[in-house]
DNA sequence: CCTCATTTGTACGTATGTATC
DNA sequence: TGATACATACGTACAAATGAG
């Protein structure tokens, strides 16, 4: 196991402590200071840690104030960094598997252009429903090009979350990347698996998401019911 | 005027030069080591400047490598932290005024609760197009509340960015902000605006702003057609 | 209105670890 | 293997905003 940075410590211990209400809304956190002696730190690595907090809508910042924690953020939160199991949080979300994981040949990626190495390499192409509430909230094409990652398509994706499995099995770790937003109307496919009526409104995101490993990319398209829960983000 | 500070010159000197193609994707930006000599910095100065590129997509980092350009953020960028009218930056996109602002008590403030000086102090209303391409693309509706704001109703935002326009006026900037999507079909007043046809799904944004000033907030409804530009966001 | 302690913002310098080539 | 480049972390100093008195 692998000891995680002390500015990610303190992150993981605050944004934990946000999440489940020990510090309130309008709560101001301890100050930089306080955190600094409570944890045995220099001010600067404190200082990244609410960085980050700040960047993921957790707190905010007013000089000469304090941070004040504005809560958890709440509602879908495709649109942050966190994958979207994780970014959901909440233990009635599953995953059921449409199509398994199998290789193609690449045909394109969501508009996105790719590079020769992913182009050469062939696509490992797989579909999967997310489940919130007993009903059916994306719709979920991942491609990835079948570079280094040996057994892949013999995993269970089932219930992992494909950013944990990506991380645990190959080191691969996500670190950013764009996605394009349409609304369109949902098609006969969509329809059935996202329970919407005909000519129903939905989101489709197409995500070219960046990895550690340089050239390496995960592009993703997502459609989505807007109906019972919108996406949410913060920036 | 004031001096930005120096974190904030080399993040734009940077991000203006990557923009007009003097770094182009693909490129390594110089090491640390080397910015910090152009531009007599210490290493964590460099170093919050990239961060800061990286988080905007400009940039990806790779350690042992350096500094990958990725090359300025394509499209309608209203998922980013800009303003509408600096994401988009193109010189054919301009804004239409279509309801001046005006006061109002506040009614509802698209599903986001507000606090009580808001409620109080009543609210700013104005309704505005944005046009590129001689094509409507956004309908984007502002409320803000009444507080400390002397003759804001009497200045003219036609071709002003609103964010630039409070902060120039009034010293508020953004901070950051949550927004909430959902895919809706077009009713009248959207498809007329728009041009678009009956029963087209469109995209709704909610978007509640923080700003420098505790308290304040800007809540925004943009609708949007994607038919022809999708909403792009980096993350 | 001013002062002062507190708190965050900016910036420096240094050291060491680790990935890449 | 070594040189280069980014990542993490420490300590320090001063500036600027806030809020209490």
């Amino acid at each position: 196991m692998e000891e995680l940075p002390r500015y990610r410590q303190v992150y993981e211990a605050l944004r934990q402590a946000i999440s489940e209400g020990r510090y309130a809304p309008g709560d101001l956190l301890p100050s930089e200071h306080d955190l600094c002696q409570r944890y045995s730190l220099a001010r600067p690595t404190v200082r990244k840690a609410l960085d980050q907090l700040v960047s993921d809508g957790y707190i905010q910042k007013h000089q000469g104030k304090g941070s004040i924690v504005k809560g958890a953020p709440r509602g879908i939160g495709i649109l942050s960094l966190s994958g979207t199991t994780s970014a959901v949080g909440r233990p009635d979300f599953f995953t059921r598997i449409i199509l398994k994981p199998e290789l193609r040949p690449w045909t394109e990626a969501f508009g996105f252009p790719i590079n020769a190495a992913e182009q050469q390499a062939g696509c490992i192409y797989f579909e999967r429903l997310r489940v919130l509430d007993d009903a059916p909230v994306f719709l979920d094409i991942t491609m990835l090009p079948n570079i280094g990652l040996p057994n892949f398509t013999s995993y269970n994706l089932e219930n992992a979350s494909l950013f944990n499995f990506l991380r645990t099995q190959y080191q691969i770790v996500v670190t950013g990347g764009m996605q394009q937003l349409l609304a369109i109307r949902a098609d006969k496919r969509q329809r059935e698996y996202l329970h919407v009526k005909s000519g129903s409104p939905i989101l489709q995101l197409n995500r070219k998401i960046e990895t550690s490993r340089p050239g390496f990319h995960i592009y993703s398209q997502v459609f989505c019911s807007t109906r019972k829960y919108g996406l949410i983000g913060t920036f």
